[in-house]
DNA sequence: CAAAACTTTCAGAGATCTTTGAAGATTTAG
DNA sequence: CTAAATCTTCAAAGATCTCTGAAAGTTTTG
């Protein structure tokens, strides 16, 4: 194992995060971020590191921490900020994708309204409609279950 | 209820699908398909309809075919190609997001090899492993739950 | 308090992705 | 078999999105 092969694997999570629709300066801070050697990264080390802007830093620590995947870790040595992944960023990653669920969702209601119950198109809508009400009801439902499995095999 | 009414909550509909990564014209179709009169349409009213030229129209419809959300309806009165949703179209595009959480999955575990069990990055990997392992087991169960109630109320 | 280090913002360059439109291939009707 | 209609492909124009780099604003240190 060198050190090319761990900087081989955080590009390759990159890219798979870039295309899951993340911009790709964001994603390879994120890539960073997991793929560091410490608890913490401050934000030229990461500029450094993967040889992108200091804007560009900047802009993807901003997405994050919005998104809630990252946070500011409270000054170690009050040094600069650092940053660092958050306790299950997965779990809050997969629930904001929810977001898109519930979005399709009522898009479908309001073409039910639109269109009319019992038109042709309001059938198809409504089996659309039905698809992404159970999932948004039982997403959450899912994601909570894998933080009780969790926790259950932490307290071993 | 007016013509105009449908015609926007389509383009609202193909709004939210273009969100979440599908391109505009792709889009567009698929919601000119999901808000039709008819069973069924063809590939020139799906272009005057939304304006749009029939080059756009055969990408859309080839990259709609090849993931399953739309299908050839075998010439009703032995006219051109007619196309509409398949039936479970949405469950198959969940199935197909599926994917993304299968390469997260393979993302973090090549990561893991790559920077050791024991390492910092190694430990954060892990969690990430952890969700995603979860998820991709647990997402086509949810699935075929869905698809089980739907069958089970169609029965009644 | 001044200087140094860091961070944020933003306009413009650059890269990427989409759509068009026309040419060529294919299919159906006569 | 020929003509008409439809469908597919693809290069190039156009639109959109992203990153950089420099300037301005902050915070920390000496």
């Amino acid at each position: 194992m060198t050190l090319a092969d761990t900087t081989d694997a955080a590009e390759r999570m990159a890219l798979t995060l870039a295309q899951g629709g993340m911009q790709k300066a964001t994603a390879r801070v994120l890539a960073g971020l997991l793929f560091a050697d410490s608890e913490s990264v401050t934000a030229p080390e990461l500029a450094d590191g993967l040889g992108i802007s200091s804007g560009s830093v900047s802009g993807a620590i901003k997405m994050l921490s919005t998104v809630g995947l990252i946070e500011r870790v409270p000054a170690p040595g009050s040094r600069r900020e650092h940053y660092r992944l958050r306790d299950g960023a997965w779990a809050t990653l997969m629930s904001t994708q929810n977001g898109m669920v519930q979005a399709m969702f009522e898009a479908a209601d309001q073409g039910i309204d639109a269109a009319g119950r019992d038109s042709v198109a309001g059938r198809r809508l409504e089996e659309m409609r039905d698809f992404y009400g159970f999932m948004f009801r039982e997403l959450p439902a899912l994601v909570e279950r894998w933080r009780a499995e969790r926790a259950g095999r932490r307290a071993e």
